[in-house]
DNA sequence: TAAAAGTAATTAATGTATTAACAAAGATGG
DNA sequence: CCATCTTTGTTAATACATTAATTACTTTTA
């Protein structure tokens, strides 16, 4: 059995945590959790998505989404409305609301990026991404 | 706002769902979690630790850890002792019944690794890890 | 040495993860 | 057409994540 640090999960989720230490803190202040920034990143970029689309997209499994979405719409930043050709899918999509909040917290957050970039290195994190791109797309 | 996917969390977090789907069938099929499992390996490695010590080394939050030891004991996979020099401190180590877990699980989940690599690669491997373990010695 | 400050672990409250089971809308084959 | 199977989304139950607050014990400091 290999050593219990060259675990590839353990060091996934290690960076993971290094790299959220600089995005937490400004998260937290604005009183979201990474989940719901996910969601709010992922439909600010796509603009509508149905629920399934939206679940994959973020790395939520559907029943988390239920619960998060549920949330959000308390909170007023997300609207749903039902697709007419299949009244089975939800299709989601952001509130004025949640544009405002996001387009105020999206300098911030940049910021936070630049100061991992120069903290870290714009070379490696290009290489590292591809890298994880590559990984994240393989399948047993 | 860079693109949604071009978020280095997003992509860490897709990599290791993509590297779980290796392991994760094993695990659900001996009825063990993620984290139980990653508190055996670390239990196994180091033979006792204090409950501190283990939470960093595993990635979890104390107050995680607390729910996570009391149900492994409940099972009796670990035992906990006070350390005699500060009393507030708790060794944990590992039962003779999670020894023999332990070992005949680790077979197959080294089998399980060796698939990973043998869909991956052992050198891009060696790369990754190299590259996530500097960044995961990373502080803002 | 008694009070203050600090640390290890837990509890509490809320949010998310995971699996199984289920309801409802749609696709399919007889 | 209708029974069946599939798919989308939800609910339920249990486990874990996160922050704040507490408890019990140690160390510092006045």
């Amino acid at each position: 059995m290999r050593k219990f640090e060259d675990s590839l999960p353990l060091q996934l989720l290690r960076a993971r945590e290094a790299t959220m230490l600089f995005f937490r803190p400004l998260l937290h202040d604005n009183s979201l959790t990474e989940q719901q920034w996910r969601i709010l990143r992922a439909l600010y970029n796509y603009k509508e998505l149905e629920s399934k689309e939206l679940a994959k997209r973020c790395c939520i499994l559907s029943p988390s989404l239920t619960g998060i979405l549920k949330r959000l719409a308390q909170q007023g930043y997300i609207q749903r409305r039902k697709c007419h050709e299949d009244q089975r899918r939800a299709l989601i999509s952001l509130t004025d609301k949640a544009y405002d909040l996001f387009e105020r917290l999206s300098p911030e957050v940049e910021a936070a990026y630049a100061a991992f970039i120069n903290r870290y290195s714009e070379e490696k994190l290009e290489e590292l991404m591809s890298m994880l791109k590559e990984l994240s797309e393989l399948e047993p």
